[in-house]
DNA sequence: CCATTGAATTTGACAGTGTAAATTTTCCAC
DNA sequence: GTGGAAAATTTACACTGTCAAATTCAATGG
């Protein structure tokens, strides 16, 4: 145990340590305190202590940059939704509006971040890449709460992206100042309950039924 | 009738007649072409046949620009709403579906045009401008398309928002690749009429009920 | 008819960005 | 130690948005 000062956890590599998890939270800590568009490989290296070029041996370009900054925002915004999870009883509906509740949390809490994340390109290369797992995405989350409404079966895309849809867009609604300014005293904003409230059709799919 | 060919409608001020509208047909277009990545002032610029300067005299810098391409999006954006809904009879759930069908179709025809429109930043400046108003967002077709739905003295944001997150959502994971490539036979993704069906349980909302 | 005026546009410049190649530094295996 | 490979730097280039100065051009007043 001498001077292993700046080696964490895995091998310390040869000249920075730990080059790409530091550019990666240099990325979420610039989203965090600058927004999306100062987001930049070159400010991210800065950031980091090391040149401009320097990012170029860990990530592919700026894109692969911004997916793996991404990939530790849905990190994040997964265990957001499992501690809004945690904190509810078993019943099924009051599971899924708390992986919700958690959902738009993560979303006001980081919203550069989760403008990144839900990026079409961003996103897209995650969704359709074979080797990112749905437990990723946190995709497995909503999977899990999920299936008390889908029959043995049934296909479960269907109450999933029901249930997705109806929550991301709301998201978005909120990070686009629909409802207004925010409001600490409302951070899930003015009618997220009863938006929701329209989950509460929700009863167990059959397969063949129509989908409600 | 002699030479106006460059002349369209309006006067043709000085230089290059109306440049301000072909800037933005130029953006359109470099959207439809090359996607959101390659819009750039200087790309639109030389695409109109003017210099990379000359649009600073038109829109306030590279955001002003993408703001002008977003509200004409809208404009086509309003215009599939309201073909699809004339489309079908008068059944509420029927129209309500009709639009969110226009939605889809829109975000299919023109992705990156929709990513544009949707952009948190963009889209968050035309909801909280004071001179935009809620008919240049398409907002005013679904406000008149919910109302059979709406009590006499209820707020009629509650039922609006239902159908706006299902939809967008919705649109986001399609063209997120959620539901696998494109398919010709099916634009609209190949669960679109079952997701949609959660609309179904829209009833005439009293103020106080909770909602669905 | 012509000079003047002023808006529209161009030109030139600058800082910042991503990316590529060549070079230097550092560490590990031998 | 020494060689070689990996990591990081330096340098260069094309592209971007923005600004200030110069230029072009249409309309207007004389």
């Amino acid at each position: 145990m001498s001077d292993l000062s700046r080696a964490p956890l895995t091998k310390p590599s040869h000249h920075h340590g730990n080059l790409r998890p530091a550019l990666i939270e240099a990325g979420v800590a610039i989203l965090i305190e600058d927004g999306l568009d100062k987001l930049t490989l070159r400010r991210c290296a800065a950031r980091a202590g090391v040149s401009h070029a320097a990012p170029a041996h860990h990530f592919d370009g700026v894109d692969g940059l911004r997916a793996a900054i991404a990939e530790e925002g849905f990190r994040i915004f997964r265990n957001y939704m499992l501690d809004a999870r945690g904190n509810v009883g078993p019943d099924p509906h009051e599971r899924i509006k708390a992986i919700c509740r958690g959902y738009i949390y993560f979303a006001t809490d980081f919203p550069a971040l989760f403008e990144l994340m839900f990026n079409i390109k961003v996103i897209y290369d995650m969704v359709t890449s074979p080797v990112v797992p749905d437990s990723a995405l946190g995709y497995d989350v909503l999977r899990d709460t999920c299936t008390p409404f889908v029959a043995p079966d049934a296909d479960p895309i269907l109450v999933e992206t029901q249930v997705w849809s109806l929550i991301h867009g709301y998201g978005t609604l909120l990070l686009a100042g629909r409802f207004g300014g925010s409001n600490p005293d409302a951070p899930l904003g003015p009618i997220f309950d009863p938006v929701m409230a329209l989950l509460d059709q929700l009863t167990v799919h059959q397969p063949g039924q129509t989908g409600a």
